[in-house]
DNA sequence: CATGAATGAGACTTCATTCAT
DNA sequence: AATGAATGAAGTCTCATTCAT
């Protein structure tokens, strides 16, 4: 009702390419990108077949799209919450990976990971993009925390990529897993998804990862 | 049953169908099910196209075959591991934790994995079969562990399931990163592979699972 | 009718039809009609897509008005100068197939031959028309040309269209060489093209014809 | 019935290639390469869609094989005859011209001119090939037994080129009215095939080329 | 009149599967 | 049992044409 409102028809112009790009992640993500067929993802945004191709040059350069424009937006999101925090390291991370689940697990971006995951093999240019613009920066951020942590006295002196691949990993693989097995119906038995479990998980390695005292050999005696 | 080898002929016909999963099983996981065509599947075999439909009759039913074939292989192993076993319950799940590991991780069964993430919504019965034949009996193994470990005194009383999804998910989720971002040669910095980790993180989600005294006040946390 | 001009864009919009016909002779003409997109004709007439389809029906509408509009356009010129000549059936020759062949070859009627050679089995109308309104006039023309050479003794008794396609072919095998090889930019050896050439052949033949004894100069003095 | 007679199957397979080149250059002809589905190809081949890919690479791959097949036939044929022939230049180009004629008018090859023609600003490629193969080759043997005509004093000091064109374009060009317009049916008025004209014109360019003195009778008595 | 977003028939090409050899 | 030529259904992408603005 803006003043500003324009013809139906340019509205839906320009919500197009967000439609689409709605689409084909949803059906990436079912069925693959190869067994999806390009004119399931236009009939599922609502368009024909041949309007896909008026904003996207080919089904490869939806993929990208569809990747790309998922993951930049929630890139930075975490790094100005961690800017704005005072406390212990524990809650940091607590906070910083509690919140950032649920953004991700809830949203697209969820989905994009098991999407990466399915078609980097045969995009080798989408794991460039995905290192560089999700996994570093991530990690670099939680790695820092970690880091903070340890020379705080808080936590033990061990592996800062150790601890943030425990912490994250699972995060991952819960996201991963509801959008491959997690979406066959198979009752909720090993359903496994939910905040609950993350909240947990992550208490867990903290604690691990703040204990002082009791602490075994640490040693590996290999078999 | 005679001692003596069969020719060489003759066992490289016996022989057939154990190359064409094999051969199945590399190129799923690299390309995808619905990307990887039947004849690169016999080539990579050293068959040609029509042999492969003398030994499955489709290239569906390969895939189950190839999935079916190489779970099956590792199921009970862990069990006698567990059977055979006395000690404390750390030391039973930091063993057979990582002897799984060594042998899943080095073998066709951790591409296993990915190949399942990506390919079950398209087959529905994979889950099935996968939650049957996997994710119960080695939740189940592990879940007793803990339980045991916790009965004991040993472990805080924490909830059962969580422990085991975060002792377990990084494992899987190094696993499927393997086969995909991880075979893209992005250079070493992400690697993650490699044992030590693997060591490193089960050490430090039982020194999570182990402290008794110093807590935090674990429940709470508000949304 | 009035001497003052419309307004320059009351004679855009009057242009329309021929700025389109010249647009679509140059495509049809360069990459063949059923290769050309109609939006290309737009674009290179300088209107959008929609407009094309304003003042012709359709595709192959277009394709029937850029030949009946550049051809209609020719046929009666020669006519005129014959019918104000005197002088030997040589020099008449000379001069209608000069002056015709400057006026074609350097102008978009040039290159309608080519069109045609290379639509009419896919549209046969147009032989139709192409006959009936080029072939057989021009034919005619020149053939009574030829024939009065004869009747007086200029020209030894010859077959009349032999002679006259020996005359013209080589014209019309040039305006099509110039629309097809030679606007590949193959270098300058074989271009072939140029008003010399003409000249030359036209006097060759005419050598041909003329009576033994009767030999003019030969001079090819050009231009 | 030979003795090393290949199986039905083989031999189909061995032929394929033939067949579907034969039914390209039909149908490119006919219609145009654009306007030519790949399908009807096949079907004029008695195979089907599919069959075709297993011998060309692509329908532009065929193209391609189309020309280059049917014009590498053709090229060195003529340079034998020259070889091999005694007698006078007007002898010879009369000879050479039209059994030329009558192996390519009867031909795939005479095709293959309005194809090249039609086709070739699309593929450049093929242009080139056309120059160096056909044109080239052609012009140069012919030019030479023009010059040996003036430097014996046969024919007069002409322009070897303006000659070369003035003999064979009226035959190139009716190869490809053939192929055009003449196929359309229009009656036979203006049939202007068949060999008749050949033998006319070329007598008629020759006796332009010779010197006044030396007509017709084969006698000479240069000045 | 003019535009250009949208459509969908249709073309090229691939590939799972069959079957004669 | 093994092969690989052949098939044709199916998928990607194009483009002539329409029509709401």
């Amino acid at each position: 009702m803006s003043t500003t409102d324009p013809s139906p028809r340019r509205r839906r112009k320009e919500a197009r390419p967000q439609e689409l790009l709605d689409a084909a992640l949803e059906l990436f993500v079912e069925k693959g990108f190869a067994a999806t067929r390009a004119e399931e993802v236009a009939v599922r945004a609502g368009v024909s077949k041949g309007t896909l191709y008026l904003y996207f040059q080919s089904k490869e350069d939806l993929l990208r799209a569809v990747i790309t424009h998922n993951l930049s937006e929630r890139i930075a999101e975490g790094a100005a919450q961690v800017a704005a925090f005072s406390g212990s390291a524990s809650e940091l991370l607590r906070v910083v990976l509690c919140e950032w689940w649920e953004h991700i697990y809830n949203s697209p971006a969820g989905a994009v990971f098991k999407l990466v995951i399915t078609e980097v093999r045969n995009f080798p240019e989408i794991s460039e993009f995905y290192i560089h613009e999700v996994v570093e920066p991530a990690h670099h951020l939680l790695g820092g925390i970690v880091q903070r942590g340890i020379a705080q006295g808080e936590f033990r002196p061990v592996d800062v990529d150790v601890a943030v691949h425990s912490l994250v990993l699972p995060l991952i693989m819960i996201c991963v897993h509801k959008h491959s097995i997690g979406a066959c119906g198979m009752g909720e038995q090993h359903s496994l998804d939910g905040n609950a479990f993350i909240r947990q998980h992550v208490q867990l390695v903290l604690d691990g990862l703040c204990q002082p005292a009791t602490r075994q050999p640490t040693d590996d005696t290999p078999p």
